[in-house]
DNA sequence: CTACTGTATCGACACCGTGTTGATTAAACC
DNA sequence: GGTTTAATCAACACGGTGTCGATACAGTAG
């Protein structure tokens, strides 16, 4: 249904007959539709932690490379689930929780980015310049919004066969120079 | 009262009665709540376009100023008015009229970047590299996120004071390699 | 075979916000 | 003075949300 359409066009009693309940049955299991959805978004997210996680740590052999696996990683599991990923995008405004589920993850994928970012400062890969925890910042919301924009369709967006190579250049090109 | 909290947790009612008219009335003047919403927005793009149409196109003489001087006007105005700007870009979900609106001037905006892009590509200044269309349109994206970030104070976001250091080194650095 | 307990279900209700209608007043204009 | 036009709002209809209390239906202990 969310690729149909928005959450917020998605009543309730639509939720509760399309699983074959009653509206108040609903609420037998969940409390509110964006309950519905944190519970989506955190099998999403899982995912998204289970093969991060994987990744290998290998910057200092090919880092152009190891930035793209991992960015990949993000698009491919987004753009997996994009329905889910695009409403908790949107739905992080309206629900309380949706955004703390949401802004724990992207703390957890910056300050990954950031650790690997100054551990290339520090080998001498990467150049000084400007603080490396909100250079990571700027760079995970940019494919937070790219990312949504795509799945959205909205214009202006990139399309989704161009996505990882723009993203994975733009990282490279700001942390590398 | 957008200061205070999301459009969407106003009512129709208080707005009205804030403004000393009672709801029916309100409907005289506006047909929603998004409809303010866009007659808002309409004004702080209004200055945004006039003040970039001000901007000197010296491109040639000092890339790095230059870049810069453009996201500072995107970065002052919408910082000005913070609140409709981050009401805008969150209304664009919800509704169609301010999706349309916000669209059209990020086209405008992602097309002024791009031919900038690809004059400097012309005259040696910058690499050819990634689709310039779409690496303009990665970092407008880039910009609206981070800048929606530090307007409503989630985490992560980039402090106020750095926003524009960091998006224009993002900028310089992805253009120019 | 009861009586009890926990799970699951839903009809009916109360509430709130939205948008509309129709009547009313007040000013502006022949 | 009479007609149009702008402005106002009480009252209504509607739709979605969330709650409550009653009911059914296990399984389980006495």
């Amino acid at each position: 249904m969310l690729g149909e359409r928005p959450l917020e066009d998605i009543s309730i009693e639509e939720l509760a007959t399309g699983a074959g309940i009653s509206r108040p049955t609903f609420y037998f299991y969940f409390s509110s539709k964006d309950d519905v959805l944190l519970a989506l978004l955190d099998q999403v997210i899982s995912q998204v932690e289970h093969r991060v996680a994987a990744l290998p740590r290998d910057f200092d052999v090919d880092p152009e490379a190891a930035w793209r696996r991992s960015i990949a990683v993000f698009v491919e599991v987004f753009t997996e689930h994009r329905a889910v990923s695009a409403a908790a995008i949107t739905g992080r405004v309206r629900n309380a929780e949706v955004h703390d589920l949401w802004a724990k993850s992207m703390q957890t994928w910056v300050g990954y980015s950031t650790e690997v970012i100054l551990a290339e400062r520090a080998r001498g890969a990467a150049p000084e310049g400007v603080d490396a925890g909100e250079l990571a910042t700027a760079l995970n919301l940019m494919n937070e919004r790219v990312l949504g924009a795509a799945f959205t369709g909205e214009t202006p967006a990139i399309d989704h066969s161009h996505v990882l190579d723009v993203l994975s250049g733009i990282w490279i090109r700001s942390i590398y120079q």
